[in-house]
DNA sequence: TTTTACACGAAAATAATTTTCGTAGCCACA
DNA sequence: TGTGGCTACGAAAATTATTTTCGTGTAAAA
């Protein structure tokens, strides 16, 4: 909720009926607001242009053209709250790309504005103590495994992942203490990764969920659960916007890592793009 | 830079030299400006007041008020718009995060931003027709390959793809007019991927770059070439950026095929989805 | 019932913005 | 150099927006 609104609701108290309903007009449209004159405001809150005058005194915003200037930035700070936009047929290109960007940046920022330190603290420190890392996860969130794979092997850390179902729980049914196992599913009833960290906990290792906000059999199952933001629902099955969203919480999962073993893991980083160069060169290219 | 200031910049062919210096005293103190009254920013910028109201009908911003209400919500979102972070030593949790979060919005709004929809519009025609369709790329930009080659498989298109470069070249070789090969990598410099494209190239299919902006090996052999934002230079390795914005790249073409040819793959977008499940179930899960 | 206080809008006053209009400078052509 | 067309520009007029003043009506206090 904005500072404004906030501010109307601290006046409230001291508020004449008149004023009162302009408040509630102006809460309730501030995006019309914005756009009008005052005189059209007065008609359309059934007030007169002196008494919103008035108002804006003592709201201390520097009259109704000030108040205006405040209700711009703040809805600026909310980004026009668009919702994710479905495929559709024969969308113009522009559209396409327009929808596109604010599906990803959206599922960024929610993802980011849900996120929960004290979780995320305690998969770091596990993963930081790590003896093995086992990840889990099919199809889209096999990609996402992988990728975390990647990143976690370049800075030398025991990582595992599997796409194959039978391999993740043969995996699984390896660990044991001091282990951790991270299973990666956008709606969280994935069988096989629920088997595969079912599997991984009752032998001991530390489990972390990755999956959309809200009760799911994944997170039930979970030591630590990691959420993304669920609003992708009623997406044509595109995984698009959830998959950004789980890289997303991977990279901040190893850019923790990293940035906190800084001395230890950053020459690694580096020596492991020296050393594909160098193979490369070798090779005589 | 924010939006008007492009505008700005954007209009200054067609501008008179009064309107020069008036954009640029806007373009330095935006944040005077939108306290000022149409008369002090005359007086304050050496024009008058009439000249003020025309070169703002000339933006097409609604006039004074308009323009003034832009800079605002202009200037609010401001924050956001930081540089790329890199990784550093012993950050907090919270920067971290932000950092990341910071990152990725601009990789993916930046990316839409230097889009060219001329290059799209062929992409899309080729993929549509192509009698078969190869990706190519390593270590991340594998991952983004092989992103790509699951949501071509669900709408039913002939996809291929392979981590091991010699099963890459092999397959480029088996290419021929009226086939499409996309070769992805950040620098555009990676050897397997630029022999790869080279190979398919040589025998006669379309050839599609995925890298970032600026000239590279791999565009440059490329009939087609699509471009991320190449802000992450100086990143600690990580890739993450380029990797969200090659992803971008890759549903906004997604997208588009699915969204120009609606009948036709959204059903087997369907269906590929029953099919997972109907096989789960009859196995008794 | 009268008085007092105050919310409220009509209208006046003020301020801000846009439009009109006339001047000055500039270039092209005689 | 003169003439005519053109454009940029600001002064002032016209329009529009905002604030202030002032008077009415209403409702509580005396």
């Amino acid at each position: 909720m904005s500072d404004i609104v906030r501010a109307l609701q601290a006046h409230m108290d001291t508020m004449n009926p008149k004023e009162m309903s302009l408040a509630a007009f102006i809460a309730e449209h501030p995006q019309l607001v914005v756009r009008m004159s005052i005189t059209e405001l007065a008609e359309q809150s059934g007030t007169s242009a002196a008494t919103i005058s008035r108002f804006c005194k003592g709201l201390h915003a520097g009259g109704f053209t000030g108040l205006k200037m405040q209700l711009a930035t703040e809805l600026a700070q909310q980004p026009p709250a668009t919702s994710y936009q479905d495929i559709v047929a024969g969308n113009s290109l522009e559209s396409i790309v327009a929808a596109m960007e604010a599906n990803h940046l959206r599922s960024i920022s929610d993802t980011t504005r849900m996120l929960d330190l004290k979780q995320l603290r305690r998969t770091l420190d596990a993963l930081r103590q790590a003896r093995r890392i086992d990840l889990y996860g099919v199809a889209t969130s096999g990609l996402v495994a992988q990728d975390f794979y990647q990143k976690l092997i370049r800075i030398g850390r025991p990582a595992f992942t599997f796409s194959d179902p039978h391999m993740q729980v043969t995996s699984a049914s390896n660990l044991s203490d001091g282990d951790v196992a991270i299973g990666i599913s956008y709606s969280g009833e994935t069988p096989e990764t629920i088997d595969a960290l079912r599997c991984a906990k009752e032998n001991g290792a530390l489990t972390v969920s990755l999956t959309k906000f809200g009760p799911n059999a994944l997170s039930g199952l979970a030591d630590i659960q990691l959420h993304i933001s669920s609003l992708e629902e009623g997406m044509r099955r595109g995984d698009m916007a959830s998959r950004m969203a789980q890289l997303h919480m991977i990279d901040i999962l190893f850019m923790g890592l990293v940035s906190e073993s800084f001395d230890e893991y950053v020459p690694k980083l580096e020596q492991s793009y020296q050393m594909v160069r160098k193979y490369r060169k070798e090779r005589g290219r």
